[in-house]
DNA sequence: TCCAATATTATGC
DNA sequence: GCATAATATTGGA
């Protein structure tokens, strides 16, 4: 397992690769800690998929839509998870979805708060997109990496979501991206 | 096998 | 708005 470092102006992310592909990808931690990657056998493949993992993670940070996708090692989920991960890929930047509705989506009726679990459970926040799942009503949920990230990524994207009760945010008011390449 | 815990949702107050 | 019950999945006792 290799683990390598994705520095972004939001901090240093941390993308581990198994033989398979992207297998986990962390956000930054408080102070930016050496990752502790075997640095002796990062081989060209996995270069050239953090290639594509830096492009995307950056792509998402400034509101855009991922350009490509490295193979991802899900091995660690269930099946019911890994469906309900690929549910959430298909949500296109700038939309939302209920917790209900990717449930229905999948056949499971009524598994809302299954997919809930789910989506704490996603090993690749960002390039799976679970910030894009609200609960009902576009009330915001719960986010693994702490709301201030789902309420950021959200407002980047333009999506409209009601926060804590108060009147929809996210329509670009007040900023508009500054689009921000490599 | 059962029990408790969820990033939910619908209903009633 | 807030409390409460109902729901599917998961992980541990």
């Amino acid at each position: 397992m290799n683990t390598l470092l994705i520095t972004t102006k939001d901090g240093a992310f941390a993308a581990s690769y198994s033989e398979r592909g992207l297998h986990h990808l962390d956000f930054p931690k408080g102070t930016s800690r050496r990752a502790t990657g075997t640095s002796t056998s990062v081989t060209p493949k996995i270069r050239g998929w953090h290639r594509l993992t830096e492009t995307a993670v950056r792509a998402v940070l400034a509101g855009r839509p991922i350009p490509a996708l490295p193979p991802l090692d899900l091995s660690a989920g269930t099946d019911f998870q890994r469906r309900v991960w690929a549910a959430l890929r298909g949500i296109p930047a700038g939309e939302t979805k209920s917790y209900g509705e990717i449930a229905r989506k999948l056949g499971a009726n009524g598994a809302a708060r299954a997919v809930g679990g789910a989506c704490g459970a996603n090993p690749i926040p960002l390039l799976i997109p679970c910030h894009r799942v609200l609960a009902a009503s576009r009330k915001l949920g719960g986010f693994s990496g702490g709301l201030n990230w789902k309420v950021k990524l959200l407002e980047r994207e333009g999506a409209t979501f009601t926060r804590r009760g108060r009147p929809a945010a996210g329509l670009n008011t007040h900023r508009p991206p500054t689009v921000c390449r490599i």
